[in-house]
DNA sequence: TCTGGGGTCCTAGGACCC
DNA sequence: TCTGGGGTCCTAGGACCC
């Protein structure tokens, strides 16, 4: 396979970026595992129980006819869906075992691979014959785990992301610096990865409201109004331009948190906080794993009316015991508002850096 | 009886120090 | 008696992603 040349090496630029992206991941395992469930339409998320509080993780394709997708609420989704929708629970163990195989069976070939999240990665490469790469793996990937799988091509890992989209689902897109104008030029701004509703609005008050108008935007203005970080950076995104190179740097955690919605709102304080000392013991167990302690604990409380709000603290030392990070949970809880009823609870830990070379 | 759970990163503003 | 400006740390909040 000489036109894969070789693997690329830590930090350094490749001629092409892969993103590949498995097709309705979740959903698919859960096939792979009862291969009864084919063609129906199948619905993963929170309990399985679509009477519950809880949003989709992922809908079959099937199932995405009825107009329901990522992020609806169950009860949403039921009532659209037909009798013999299937709502399973998620079952994270399943999709990690899933996820790792998938990871390894990129690794197989001689390129740098940048994992993105359980089903999706980026592939640098300085092959002559992109085209040949992505069909490659998308059948390496479906011959060795069984799930099928669509790819982006581009020159950079913003224009393969976007390309992924334009392949799906079980097909290959590309999109290069070249086209990158007459393709992505007319569409809204949110065609973007990184841009949501919220900015989108912010950019909308400034008159841009297109990918094309964003990218002739002055960079001084966006600057000034969307920040010395932000503002660039929204330019370069909608120029199609991306320096980052693949990173195979193995991900490592900065955060744990463990959040829970109730399915009726508390009211009892008291019981909210016996919640935090739960969900603080289970974040202890998290970072205990990594091996290292907490440095900063937070909270997060969302109310009824939905509203969220955030409180933490920095540890007087770091620490990993469950009673020092639970008590800190406890005291962030005192700060928020006891008048109020509370629909979801989470507690999070930031740990201290990792030793050293990261 | 809408609106999860796991994360990352950026910014504004205050405190504090020199 | 007046009180600038830079740097750093901390908290709160927000946006975004899968």
């Amino acid at each position: 396979m000489p036109r894969h040349v070789r693997p690329p090496g830590p930090g350094e630029r490749t001629r092409w970026v892969l993103h590949v992206d498995l097709d309705e991941f979740i959903a698919a395992v859960e096939v792979l595992r009862q291969p009864e469930l084919a063609g129906k339409p199948i619905i993963v998320g929170g309990r399985g129980d679509p009477t519950e509080r809880g949003v989709i993780a992922t809908a079959s394709y099937e199932a995405r006819k009825y107009g329901v997708g990522s992020g609806m609420p169950l009860r949403t989704a039921a009532r659209k869906l037909p009798e013999d929708a299937v709502y399973l629970s998620v079952d994270k163990p399943a999709y990690e075992e899933a996820s790792a195989t998938v990871m390894e069976v990129l690794r197989s070939f001689p390129v740098a691979v940048e994992v993105l999240g359980w089903d999706e990665a980026f592939v640098g490469t300085d092959t002559d014959d992109p085209q040949a790469l992505a069909e490659e793996i998308r059948a390496a990937l479906l011959q060795r785990t069984g799930l099928h799988s669509s790819v982006g091509i581009g020159d950079n890992k913003l224009q393969a992301k976007i390309a992924t989209s334009f392949g799906k689902p079980r097909g290959v897109g590309r999109l290069t610096s070249e086209e990158w104008s007459d393709v992505m030029g007319d569409r809204p701004t949110t065609a973007l990865w990184g841009i949501g509703a919220k900015t989108a609005r912010r950019l909308d008050a400034l008159g841009i409201t297109t990918v094309r108008q964003l990218a002739e935007t002055d960079t001084q203005v966006l600057a000034e109004t969307l920040g010395p970080t932000m503002g660039p950076w929204f330019r370069r995104l909608g120029r199609g331009v991306d320096s980052s190179p693949v990173d195979p740097t193995p991900w490592v955690a900065r955060a744990h948190g463990r959040e829970t919605t109730f399915q009726t709102d508390l009211e009892d304080w008291d019981e909210v906080a016996a919640e935090a000392r739960r969900l603080a013991e289970q974040v202890t167990l998290d970072i205990a794993a990594e091996g290292r302690p907490a440095a900063r604990v937070g909270v997060k409380i969302r109310y009824t009316p939905f509203e969220t709000r955030q409180r933490s603290l920095t540890l007087p030392e770091p620490s990993g015991e469950a009673s020092v990070i639970a008590a800190a949970a406890v005291e962030l809880i005192g700060r928020l508002d006891h008048t109020r009823k509370v629909r979801l609870l989470g507690v999070r830990a930031e740990m201290v850096s990792p030793p050293d070379g990261q």
